[in-house]
RNA sequence: GGCUCCGUGGCGCAAUUGUAUAGCGCAUCAGAUUUCGGCUCUGAGGGUUGGGGGUUAGAAUCCCUCCGGGGUCACCA
């Protein structure tokens, strides 16, 4: 409707207007609800042209589209807003429209073109906690929005397997691990943890013990025994312990101590041990490669738990230990095409200081590979594998936004043109009540763990209230998880993700408010109505109450809703739209009567209303991640 | 310090391609419902959108500046 009278105006601007108008000009809003009207046209930039009053412009304007457009009941024009009031027949029609197509508001399937949305993309030498539950969430509802905009949508992630805190888990279950009765160190079958469970254990027990080493490495030097130190070393030490007697505030005495036990560690057997551990794995050293592929086995074993009750899953899987060497070449074609030059000692680096930002090393000084260079490698490796790649969201913490503006900008720079399409899905940090999440001071949140509370109080609350009866054991587990894990993930989207927030485990399984069950709830009410309805057929009426009239306007935006999701890659408009719809519901639902309506024709009207209500709920939902079970 | 993101009722959030009286949830208070699932609905109180200045017919939104908070500035990933 929009577009019709926007072409009737351009069409007919010159005897309107007395000039050609730009179609820029044609502004359309929502009309308020304290006013009368479907849809409001903005006037004032037609005042500057005509030079005349607004109620007059929009005068003119509103005669000549009720005259031209038989769907226009009439008009009113309060301060240069002509508010448009479409005919109850334009609403019934589109009703009907909107009844008949299937998967309404959502694009054909793989009409769009093949994008790879990564996420997750864990360490494997820790468990997933709370802020992976926010960046799989976020991936995964993407990744479903992107694909009812039409694209072809590849799930991926990249799994950072290698590397020194990998070997620094390894070496501490080597050493640290008792043996049991049959002389064989901890397992996930002797011990029964989950596999990323027991590792994150050793990695935990690997920072314990460097911490005892540190601290008699510190207390050796302070009773000035240097035996094994290097001169140059031993002068660095000297001067910082000078600095700090000479040091009177706390701040830098705090910054001079965080300095000694930088250099203390790097002296410990410990640090050295792991270090030797990571190159007898990139030699491949048979035994090394054993242990790692065992340890990290175990660690997938874990993740796939994770994931399955995470409701999450992937196309493919890129690991680090197959990328990292990855991208030297194009370094090396980048250095020829000039994008990047070599200094002295032969490190290569990128100049961006023209775009405001650093010079970027690219390239290591001993030829061995970077983050950055693994980045470029793994992004053209994909393009390889996905030829019709357009574009690749990277759903990444926002601690990481100068890294991916330096990526697009490098891939751009080499001149691959998908670059321009890639999008860094940048979220904030998730806090808790209690303040920042530390993995330190404990107060880490296990994802596991979080999702079985949450479960748990869902079972609670539902066995209290809930609608059970009939259900099988394994069909409530079932209920419990959806509406446990649909409480959990509607809280973690419903807010914009660039933004930093707060958890509040208590808010995310409440059943009232702008929460996940409050939406289950309301389309497992409408079921159980149309379950009670029976079958029922044509519908008609001449005049809406306003209840329906409004509901149906509401729905009709759902086309437009779906699109700027997948525009702006975000899941909250979703939300959102999803829990305006259903406080709209829920006001038609008690004040409109359904069932004992005796009006045929209007019953069924109302029917339908549901039927596509409950529609447009499951789908956002399922865009959401979450399932809408029919009965709670 | 440079760059960057954020700042909206007590708390948590929406509106950020400018537009009418800044919306919503929680909490608080007052009400409705013999009827389709009371996990419902209606209403009230609560705000100079961090401060100041500017652009505009019109600013939470754009520009400048200051204040507060986060992130980042490694030959780590």
């Amino acid at each position: 409707m929009e577009n019709k009278i926007k072409q009737l105006l351009l069409q007919h601007s010159l005897e309107l207007f007395g000039i050609e108008i730009e179609e820029n000009l044609v502004q359309f809003q929502q009309t308020r609800k304290e006013f009368e009207g479907d849809l409001t046209l903005v006037v004032f930039p037609f005042v500057k042209i005509m030079k005349s009053s607004p109620n007059e412009v929009a005068s003119k304007i509103g005669d000549f589209l009720v005259g031209k457009i038989q769907e226009i009941a009439r008009y009113n024009v309060v301060q240069g807003f002509l508010n448009i009031l479409l005919t109850d027949q334009y609403w019934v029609d589109q009703l009907r429209l909107i009844r008949t197509s299937s998967n309404y508001g959502f694009s054909e399937q793989a009409s769009k073109g093949t994008v790879l949305v990564e996420y997750s993309s864990p360490n494997t030498n820790k468990p997933l906690h709370l802020g992976h539950l926010r960046n799989n969430f976020l991936g995964y509802s993407v990744a479903e929005i992107l694909k009812a905009n039409g694209h072809n949508v590849i799930k991926t992630q990249i799994i950072n397997d290698r590397g020194v805190h990998i070997c620094k888990s390894m070496l501490a279950w080597e050493r640290f691990s008792p043996l049991n009765s049959e002389g064989e160190r901890e397992t996930p079958q002797n011990t029964g943890l989950k596999g990323d469970k027991l590792v994150g254990k050793y990695y935990v027990v690997f920072d314990q013990q460097l911490n005892l080493e540190v601290k008699t490495v510190l207390e050796r030097w302070e009773s000035n025994d240097f035996s094994g130190v290097s001169e140059t070393l031993k002068e660095q030490i000297n001067n910082l312990v000078v600095a700090r007697t000479n040091s009177l505030d706390e701040k830098s005495l705090e910054g001079i101590n965080s300095k000694l036990k930088e250099l203390a560690k790097n002296e410990t057997s410990l640090m050295r041990d792991v270090k030797e551990m990571l190159v007898k794995w990139e030699a491949r050293d048979p035994q090394t490669y054993l242990l790692w592929t065992t340890m990290n086995g175990w660690v997938y074993e874990g993740f796939k738990a994770t994931y399955e009750a995470m409701g999450v899953n992937f196309d493919r899987l890129y690991y680090e230990s197959e990328t990292y060497l990855l991208g030297k070449d194009i370094v090396a074609d980048g250095l020829n095409k000039g994008v990047f030059y070599k200094k002295d000692d032969g490190s290569v680096w990128i100049d961006l200081t023209s775009e405001g930002l650093d010079e970027k090393l690219v390239l290591r000084s001993d030829g061995t590979a970077v983050y950055m260079t693994q980045d470029i490698g793994t992004a053209v490796d994909r393009k390889k594998d996905y030829p019709d790649m357009q574009g690749v969201v990277y759903t990444v913490g926002n601690e990481q936004d100068y890294h991916f503006k330096v990526l697009f900008l490098v891939l751009k720079k080499l001149g691959y043109t998908w670059a321009n399409n890639c999008f860094h899905l940048s979220y904030g940090m998730v806090d808790l009540p209690s303040g920042k999440m530390k993995s330190r001071e404990g107060t880490v949140v296990d994802a596991d763990d979080l999702m079985a509370d949450v479960i748990a109080s869902a079972k609670e609350m539902t066995k209290e209230r809930g609608h059970l009866e009939g259900m099988s054991e394994s069909q409530k587990e079932k209920l419990f998880s959806q509406i446990g894990m649909g409480g959990l993930k509607y809280f973690l989207l419903k807010v914009d993700p660039k933004k930093r927030m707060l958890f509040n485990p208590e808010e995310s399984i409440e059943l009232n408010g702008n929460t996940g069950p409050f939406i289950q709830y309301a389309h497992a009410r409408i079921h159980s109505l149309l379950l009670k309805a029976g079958g029922y057929s044509d519908f008609k009426s001449t005049q809406l109450l306003i209840e329906e009239k409004e509901l149906v306007k509401f729905i009709a935006q759902y086309p437009e809703i779906v699109k700027a999701a997948g525009a702006e890659f975000s899941p909250a408009i979703i939300a959102n739209y999803a829990f305006e719809l259903v406080k709209l519901f829920n006001h038609f639902y008690q004040t409109v009567p359904i069932l004992i309506e005796k009006d045929e024709l209007v019953k069924n009207l109302r029917l339908v209303l549901c039927e596509v209500v409950s529609d447009i709920i499951n789908r956002s939902l399922n865009l959401l991640g979450i399932e809408a079970p029919e009965k709670m």
